[in-house]
DNA sequence: CGGATAGCATAACGATCGCTATTCTACAAT
DNA sequence: ATTGTAGAATAGCGATCGTTATGCTATCCG
């Protein structure tokens, strides 16, 4: 009974993370929120209990639609050497689309937020853990395959790379030269090619 | 002629910039800092204009003296491959450093104000040049005298550090495992003792 | 068709924001 | 000692913040 909702909780949601991406968690006023979502401000409250709720809830939406966007091949049972590349690669590239200033949104509220809203700190360290058990999982594919050296320190490697990463959101955000994010993930993949099985022991890679 | 300041512009300036490089900039409010420095709002303005000018001196201070003690080794005119090792073995171990969740305080402002604070966003990205310049500068010492391989990738490699660099000070400010950090440094000190002169060719370097 | 009710639209709440005006005080020059 | 002035201290400015209360409207149930 009564009167029905003129929006849908994932469509307005998805507008939120957006804006929050864009501008960060404190330079997005509740005002500029509802204006975005369309919706007046006793819907927001209903439907979120506050800015911070909304914020968690963007944080949410962004872990399950926008990471697996770009980790879903890399996070595959089956991920192997091919997928690690292929990550690597498409980051090393991301100065090249509009829109790259944005950055990653966890990332982002780990700078902003960590000191002061916990839940923002946990999604960063989550973020990171879940790059980690993706890149570990697929370089332990790949050594199984014996496509790796024997003794690849695939345990540091998987820390390493989701770091490099990090390092490249930063580099987005500010807007530094495309080459600079380019040449940063050559090299992580160049650090990669000196542990795989045929690179091992042969000329120094990449030029 | 007159009464004479109870304070020193450098001593405030420090104290600003601490308390920015902790909080960020919109989680510090005008009297937190006035509190913080010790001085009142009408001296503050009279000082630096405006919350922003402040925001952007405690920026310049940070870069005169903050930068400087971390990698004045590495932008020495002799500087080779012993600084550039010493600077990533430093961040690589940051983590066990109380202070470190702080992270950077350029790195920071890039992430949070780059969208809207253009002097911001420069600032990260002169940072970044400054760090691939030195970078750059150490690793061609060492290629010439013979250090590194003849045709060992200098200009990426200037731009892999700083950006390994970024990634770690995501990670402190996120409070993230001290050993990720260590890992990502310690692959990056991998990756250039694979072109190293006597590490060309040879075994796969660090374990 | 006529309550009951859930959601929309609007206004406005108290608090805090960045910033400034005012008043008082300490020091320098005469 | 008097006076001019720069700075300290305080109060408070208008604006905006996150949030909530109020009245209106549309829908469901009987």
């Amino acid at each position: 009974m009564g009167r029905r909702k003129t929006y849908e909780r994932d469509d307005v949601t998805e507008r939120a993370m957006r804006l929050f991406w864009e501008r960060g968690y404190h330079a997005t006023s509740t005002r500029d929120l509802t204006e975005a979502m369309g919706l007046n401000p006793g819907a927001l409250y209903a439907e979120f209990g506050s800015k911070e709720g909304l914020y968690l809830e963007a944080i949410r939406r962004y872990e399950s639609t926008v990471v697996p966007g770009h980790f879903a091949t890399l996070e595959a049972p089956g991920a192997s050497l091919e997928q690690v590349r292929a990550v690597l690669n498409f980051m090393g590239g991301m100065g090249a689309y509009d829109g790259s200033h944005l950055g990653c949104l966890l990332c982002n509220a780990g700078i902003e937020l960590a000191p002061t809203l916990e839940q923002s700190e946990a999604s960063t360290a989550r973020f990171l853990d879940r790059l980690t058990r993706a890149f570990g999982h697929a370089l332990e594919n790949a050594r199984a395959g014996r496509r790796l050296a024997e003794d690849a320190p695939v345990d540091e490697l998987a820390r390493f790379f989701p770091t490099v990463l990090m390092g490249i959101f930063v580099l987005a955000r500010a807007r530094v030269d495309a080459a600079v994010m380019r040449a940063a993930a050559d090299q992580a993949l160049a650090r990669l090619a000196s542990v795989t099985a045929q690179g091992r022991g042969g000329p120094a890679p990449v030029a």
